[in-house]
DNA sequence: GTCTATACAATGATAGAC
DNA sequence: GTCTATCATTGTATAGAC
């Protein structure tokens, strides 16, 4: 209980050093000596809290996905009062999720992994990041439904909705242009909420 | 004019087997040294041909990005007629685009190249990359506008039916699902053609 | 827990014979 | 044009001292 708060060691630096070079260049292309040259941490120090570079894959990716879902979950949430009117309405916060400013250049730090053969091939990490789309998926659906949306057509917009941000990524690093990812969001918010209060 | 049909040589053997290694596995991770085994040519005539990964990778991209570009034009393109009623309906075209069978889980062969560190520090294979969406968009743009949309919300829809695909891709990819990318494009089919002939 | 040194395979390419 | 042999570098660790 006293030693718990002095947890900014060698193995956080780690982690949270292999989170910027997994989302700057991949998990595949990032070598284990990358990171404890950026982290300054020594060969030995890397090996001895993670054995191998699957074992720090696992701790910087599980740690990406818990804040990726942690800040999904801040849009799509009301205020729980299930009140019509008490929070910010259901379809308006499903516009706040697909709105919210991205970094479109860097890509997705998870949707990206997808394209990555090193997280792929790893059924450890496709776990993590299978289970990072089910559940967002599963929070953007029941907004919708919160919306009064019937489950089939929740269901297919909720994808439509994730689907949107994703491409808008990928089109924003194909055409170099962050903008690419705003047309792209506009283009979908004006047919799911023509009346938007933005 | 005579030996211009006999080109089933071990150039195109190079490229068609880097494409399809470059599908599955992306570009990074695929060695020259693979191509070679998996086209069965040696190591002198790979480098003969193409002197560096880089020029095997432009050529093997260049090809797979017409191959795509030839197939979205034919779902868009009307008969030409500018005739409303003269071939398929503008708007039924863009659905046609979008709804058109995908391998899901493959991943968009082009697509997935944004997430690849080796094509996208690589100017002549980013540039490849980018004139592929900024054609693609264009002609769904295009298509948008036949329909009878003014200019903005042409662009902006345009992003959004690509940016579907693409998020399509990678849905079905991060849950290994394929009906992932169905229900994305189905939600945004129900939001931009409600009427739409099936 | 951390350090330096080392091992061993794969990558991307070159050399030079045929 | 194609082949075999070779090479320098990087990737992923392991060994063993402190």
């Amino acid at each position: 209980m006293v030693a718990a708060m002095v947890t900014t060691g060698t193995r956080e630096r780690l982690v949270t050093t292999a989170q910027r070079l997994f989302a700057s260049q991949g998990v595949g292309p990032t070598s284990p000596r990358q990171v404890l040259e950026a982290s300054g941490v020594g060969q030995g120090s890397l090996y001895h809290h993670f054995p191998t570079k699957h074992d720090l894959a696992v701790a910087a990716v599980g740690a990406t996905v818990e804040q990726a879902l942690t800040a999904a979950r801040r849009d799509l949430e009301g205020d729980g009062s299930g009140d019509p009117g008490g929070g910010v309405e259901a379809l308006d916060r499903v516009v706040a999720y697909v709105t919210r400013p991205r970094e479109a250049l860097a890509g997705c730090k998870v949707g990206r992994l997808t394209s990555d053969q090193a997280v792929m091939d790893d059924d450890g990490l496709r776990d993590v990041v299978t289970a990072y789309f089910v559940r967002l998926l599963a929070a953007v659906t029941a907004t919708l439904r919160e919306a009064g949306l019937p489950a089939d057509a929740a269901r297919d917009r909720a994808h439509a909705a994730v689907a949107v941000v994703q491409g808008g990524y990928v089109l924003a690093r194909a055409t170099g242009d962050e903008d690419a990812m705003r047309a792209a969001v506009r283009g979908f918010v004006a047919l799911l909420a023509p009346e938007a209060r933005r």
